[in-house]
DNA sequence: GCCTTTCTATAATTCTTGCTACATAAATGC
DNA sequence: GCATTTATGTAGCAAGAATTATAGAAAGGC
């Protein structure tokens, strides 16, 4: 059966989307109530009773961020049988979703608050995502050491960082408006490391 | 002879260096002109009559600290003889700008402003000097291709942009707390692409 | 000594921005 | 039909932040 009140003009999710294409194209804190509702197509009371707040909308859309196009990186690092090359297939997801974003935005996990004060909700959030790449990098190294594609005393950790630093640096390169070669020279660069 | 009124109570470029700390610290957004004034130990009309607003404040900073910190990389890539030796010491110089940045704050011309609109004077400036240090790398390449001390087929403006990319990339690992060890890590990894 | 000039201190003022009150509309349940 | 529930639209509130008005203080010039 329906839910009880009056029923709602406009489509949650579909809202949801617009609203992270705004906060993708500008940040959190750019990002004002005005540039949402009017991207929404809705009014500030039905935005409120909706989402509640906005930083709980930026909750959200940074939920359907990771598991729609952060996914993708994680994917191509998973689903690559050769480590090299999976590596290389997130640093290329990586430049994608850099280069497919709003107004050159960049990986909106990498460059999310960056500015905002340290104890920022959000912000942490947005540092713990990045300490969980690296992580996954390290076991994805790890995986291709055990499998005897990486050389027993590689440094698998302190490359981990350093790929994940790559992946930070792609989407500021974005920002600044690199085109694809370019970032793509920064990869081809990158790749050394594992060589 | 001194100047006509009465004379400033404070000195002036000692103000500025505290300023400079405050806007490293948290960023232009974030260092709200209570938080200059503060650190300054001035009142407000005094800040404006002494430094006009709080961009203005901000491009005078970011002078001095281009003029300081900032100088301490271009010197070393600058004035190291081999060239692999001047990018290593020129991300070295990175790694201790960024650790030793009030609470782990990066390169200042680095994450300057990321987070603001595109059309920001301020945060054109920045991206405008990060488009000069990729040069200077690339001129710096260039004199140690010519030297012999790379490959004659070596993509210096390839790897200009990598190397550009692992100074980003440095003061963003920086911000999220990370420590000597693994920015070391991440310069180890980078200086692969140059073997 | 007094005028002019420039700085200092307190206290607003103005502007932006996230958010909400209020009145009204559209659905369900009895 | 009427009460209840939930959404919409207009208009505005309240808090925060950059900036300034006003009065008074400290110097030089005559």
């Amino acid at each position: 059966m329906p839910p009880r009140g009056r029923p709602r003009k406009f489509d949650r999710d579909q809202a949801l989307q617009q609203a992270l294409q705004i906060f993708w194209e500008k940040g959190f804190e750019a990002a004002q109530v005005g540039d949402l509702t009017a991207a929404m197509g809705i009014n500030p009371p039905s935005f409120y009773a909706a989402f509640k707040s906005k930083e709980a909308l930026f909750h959200e859309a940074f939920d359907l961020y990771l598991s729609t196009i952060g996914a993708r990186s994680i994917t191509a690092l998973d689903a690559t049988p050769d480590v090299r090359a999976a590596i290389h297939a997130m640093l290329a997801a990586s430049a994608d979703n850099a280069l497919g974003a709003p107004r050159a935005a960049g990986c909106l996990a990498a460059l999310g608050l960056v500015n905002s004060p340290h104890d920022h909700v959000l912000r942490q959030r947005m540092a713990s995502e990045r300490r969980a790449m690296i992580q996954r990098i390290h076991i994805r190294l790890e995986k291709g050491r055990s499998e005897g594609q990486l050389p027993p005393d590689a440094d698998t950790s302190g490359l981990a960082v350093f790929y994940a630093s790559v992946v930070l640096a792609l989407s500021l390169q974005a920002q600044d408006g690199a085109d694809r070669p370019e970032l793509m020279a920064t990869i081809q660069g990158a790749m050394h490391a594992l060589n």
